[in-house]
Parts: structure tokens; sequence; C-alpha cells
DNA sequence: AATCTTATTGATAATTAATTTCAATAAACA
DNA sequence: TGTTTATTGAAATTAATTATCAATAAGATT
């Protein structure tokens, strides 16, 4: 099911703002603040008020349309959320974000956890940081 | 090493501000945020400025004395940080934070994810949330 | 296609959070 | 005990987020 038809089923207009919001995310390859996501908007002539911006991602990320990514030093920025259950790793140079999926490998540590400290475990937040095979090649050819 | 030694082995000053800061991070049971921590010292009459408490939580964060612990809906509170390597896991409820070690538990999961998105990994984010013992029972006990 | 209803928008104001400035203070050391 | 200077507190500044409200436009109805 794609965005457009769950907000309307949910009884939300599909308004201009939003699919300007939505589009830009869906062709980002990195997670944006909101006030990036404002910048992008205005420069490509795509007018919206910030108010808007704000809005829409705090509708989108509570339907689970978008989702929060953090970034390094704890700016959280926002990604159009990929069908099922997935994390994030980052690039700390490019800052491009890609998902992996990895509940299965987290069974087991969240088991131990539950023991160890008698939490009950509901939930998790996992992201990894390093760097994109292209930022390694750059590192690669500095040295040369 | 305790935290003053490393503060002062690096030239800085082991300062009144600076102690109430850890001392009441040192005591408390969940992550806080940079209001919180003022609020808190100006109640127990440990008059303190709140730039101070900024700027404090930024050096001591700095050198890993204490560590950013994100809240439910991403708030970022700052913890005195524990020796080694570890992780938090939240209480949804009460808010109590513990530890628990889990490197090894990770390191299969981000071999993993390094073949899978030719990333190399350096850095990770890794938190629990849940139900602490206490607030599980408190639960069971509405049950009845 | 024109009209109606009302969710949503944009602009601005208000609020809240974080940072900077700078004279006064107090750690650390001689 | 005095000197040096990192650090502090208070206030000003800047930045980020939320609230307000009349105007607009999305979607349903005719």
């Amino acid at each position: 099911m794609n965005w457009q038809k769950q907000l309307s089923d949910l009884g939300f207009r599909v308004s201009a703002p939003r699919k300007r919001v939505m589009a830009v995310l869906e062709s980002a390859q990195q997670p944006l603040t909101p006030l990036e996501l404002h910048q992008t908007l205005l420069r490509d002539h795509k007018a919206i008020g910030l108010a808007s911006v704000y809005r829409t991602l705090g509708l989108l990320s509570a339907l689970g349309i978008v989702e929060v990514v953090y970034r390094s030093k704890g700016e959280m920025g926002y990604m159009a959320a990929a069908q099922g259950h997935h994390h994030h790793i980052l690039c700390q140079e490019c800052q491009r974000a890609v998902e992996f999926s990895g509940l299965e490998d987290l069974s087991e540590l969240i088991d131990h956890v539950e023991n160890q400290t008698h939490y009950q475990v509901r939930d998790h937040l996992l992201q990894l940081y390093g760097l994109c095979p292209e930022c390694q090649s750059k590192h690669a050819d500095e040295k040369e």
C-alpha cells in the first residue's frame, strides 16, 4: 500500500505540501532535518511553509510512513520508511544511509539481556555508523 | 581512573559546578536532560547557571565521562558513563535505565551487515526499551 | 462542472532550547 | 598568600519548534 492510499484511507488529505515533502524524502539518499527539507523545497521553487514541514513530518512519522534516523552528533533526520522491520547504517563522511535487516540477529542478544537485567524488552533502537563503499575508495586513493 | 583525575590531567579544573553536575548524574537512575539537571540542582539549592550545565555536559561527554542516552520520543538525556563498552535498556514507564554489555553479540550482526551493504562499520548505537522488573510487577497487580 | 464542507495551509507570533558574550570569580600553582 | 587564567553566572542572542487563525484547497456531493 502506498502512502497516499494509507493517508486517504485514514481520512487525511493528500495535499500538495505533503506530496512535496514525500517527493524529497523518497529521492533523498540521506536523512534530512526539518530545516534541510524546507530549504531543499524552497531552492527547488516548491514553496511550503516551515510549519507545514514540521506538521507533515509529525503526522507521517506517527503513521510510520517516515521514520527518524539519528545522525552523528545527535541530530534527528527523517527518511521515507521502507517496508518491514529494518535498521540503518550511515556513512560518517557523506551521510548516505542504507537499510539493513537484522531482527533475527538481535533476538539472541535480546534474550541474553532479558535474562541479565530482568527487563522485558519491547522495542529497540539500532543504527550502525561507518564508511560507505564510495568513501572507502576515496580514502584509499588519498593514501596512494 | 576517576573523572576528577581525568579532568585535571588534561588541564581542566575540577570546579564546584562540575562536581555538582557529576554528583547528580552519578546518583540518578535515569538519563537527565540539561534542563532537568538544572532544575534538580536549583531545587537542591546547589545553584548553577544554565549555561554551565550545557558547557559541563558538552565537555564531559566529549571526554567520555558522561554519555548521551536517547529517551523514548527522541529526547537526549545524559548519564554518567560506566567503564568499558556497554549499552542501555530503558524502562518505558519509569525511565529507569540500566546497562548491559553486548559487544560480542553484535559482532556477528556487524559482519553480516558489512557483507550485505559493503559499508565499513566503525561505530554503533544500540538501546533497548521495555519494562523494568518493578513496572512489570505493577502491571501484573493491576490485572488481578 | 459547480458547490459545499472542513482539513490543511502559510504567515506570524509565541514559546522553548541552546549558545554566545563578557566582567567577575575561584581553581591551581608558585 | 598572591598570581594567573580557566571557568562561571547573568543576560543577550540565536536557533528550533509549536500555536494561532484567517485564507485556501482537497475531496465529497450534487
